[in-house]
DNA sequence: GATATTCTCGTAGGGTATACGAAGATGCGG
DNA sequence: CCGCATCTTCGTATACCCTACGAGAATATC
């Protein structure tokens, strides 16, 4: 099984305004300081349970950020864990959330590369290392993502980037778009991708190998004409991480071209 | 909690060959038939576990299709499934492979669009139609996917587009890769938010009236001058089916123009 | 009929999230 | 120093999930 589910999680009725509280409490603390130590400490901190999780989630996968494995990590009972955290759906974008605001990008008015596609490889190369660190964030949907400091502020590098294109308004938006939704998923797939040869303790080679049937049984040249030429002209690379390299930046770099190009016109 | 995980399967070992060989029944089936009946004699077969996991799943999301759910809706014990499939894996698998070959796509010698660009774009609807009605297909992974029949005509049908164009084999290949990368996830995208619509019963303009909070307590203008700026200038669209479709068709037509520009040069 | 073969599915075991409520810990008012 | 209000801790119970195992039912052949 090695089951490989991804989350899509989704927050409560009428708890948004809770969830955003939690999500924005480095900006704004949740609790008022002035408020005094009344009845039994608590032994942990919001900051304690999302890192636990987080930490978990990168060595053992998604699957392994379990209330229960989560409270174990941190030496309390599962149910401990409510005391901090409403549910899993919300710890789970506390998690994204802070993980989306690891990326190292500079804020408006920081210095920043002159160049409109260096602040977009910027951008990619972050995020790329981003899913590298966490790949269970690949399994997470981004609609109606957490709108939590972290994913505000690399949306607003990244449309300010567009923005030096000069496209109107909506297209700088729209262009914004289109990339985020090329870099997510082509680095999430990679991180994907990576981290199954390391779970699974089987490269891609040995998993196509594990196929052979496929070819020998099953496959039949005359349907797949165009498939059948690529593979002896040899179309399909080596699987190294230098080919996966080329390919991502290949798209990329062409679906820049097509919106470098709408600008200029 | 409503929960939205999604689903990223992969199935175990030495078993590789018994799922190719479900994959492909159809091409070939699994049991020789000269065989005759003998034992008791099964009450359903492999193709009404598969079309009834597919259902549920559309239309109650991909957690409804559990083995229990499957069963009942088969009016069998649950155990009773594993007799068709080893795991809930493989059916996944099988569900996914099914609904991947749905696609109404020209095979070698049919008759297709003369434009390249019409070529990908009848690709791009079939694969937002089959989104569409499978939404819980976003929710899946697409790394070390099954196999077989229905993957494996799609992605000849897209590589045979990309040939036309006339790049090295290897470029082809890129190519096509970077297309269904953008591809599968903008309509990924754009059916899982219609139907996290319909199953929470709240539009998005509900979902971002429900945030408030973030705009007149959180939300700090200083530090997000662009999304300040796109804001006043209406930049953000009406949120209407016919804006995303636009934001749709902007990515695909850069990213087209990209690849075709390289094409031409 | 007996036997071999195959399908059916109840039970049980180990996961998951979380509602509830009892018990522990702390600080304040008296 | 006691009692109490308040907050934290967490065991237990419920309701799901997947699936290993094995007993029993149905069928065909000898």
């Amino acid at each position: 099984m090695k089951g490989r589910w991804r989350t899509v999680r989704h927050s409560g009725g009428g708890a948004a305004g809770r969830t955003l509280a939690l999500l924005w409490r480095k900006q704004r603390p949740v609790a008022p300081v002035g408020k005094p130590a009344l009845g039994r400490r608590p032994t942990l901190d919001l900051d304690k349970v999302v890192d636990a999780g987080i930490a978990l989630a990168d060595a053992k996968g998604l699957a392994a950020a379990s209330m229960n494995g989560v409270a174990k990590e941190l030496g309390v009972g599962t149910m401990t864990l409510y005391t901090y955290v409403p549910s899993k759906d919300e710890l789970l974008d506390l998690m994204v959330d802070q993980v989306l605001g690891e990326r190292d990008l500079p804020g408006p008015g920081d210095p920043r590369p002159a160049d409109w596609r260096d602040q977009i490889y910027l951008y990619s190369d972050q995020t790329r290392a981003m899913f590298s660190r966490h790949p269970w964030l690949a399994g997470i949907s981004t609609i109606r993502p957490p709108v939590g400091p972290g994913m505000l502020a690399a949306r607003e590098y990244l449309l300010s980037a567009c923005a030096v294109l000069g496209l109107p308004a909506r297209q700088t938006n729209t262009a914004a778009l289109a990339i985020t939704t090329y870099i997510d998923s082509a680095a999430g797939l990679e991180a994907e991708s990576e981290q199954l040869e390391k779970s699974t303790r089987q490269s891609h080679d040995a998993w196509w190998h594990e196929r052979n049937d496929l070819w020998e049984t099953y496959f039949d040249v005359e349907r797949h004409p165009t498939m059948t030429a690529i593979w002896h002209a040899e179309g399909y690379g080596d699987g190294t991480r230098e080919a996966a390299d080329e390919s991502y930046r290949f798209g990329l770099d062409r679906l820049l071209d097509g919106i470098q190009s709408l600008a200029k016109a």
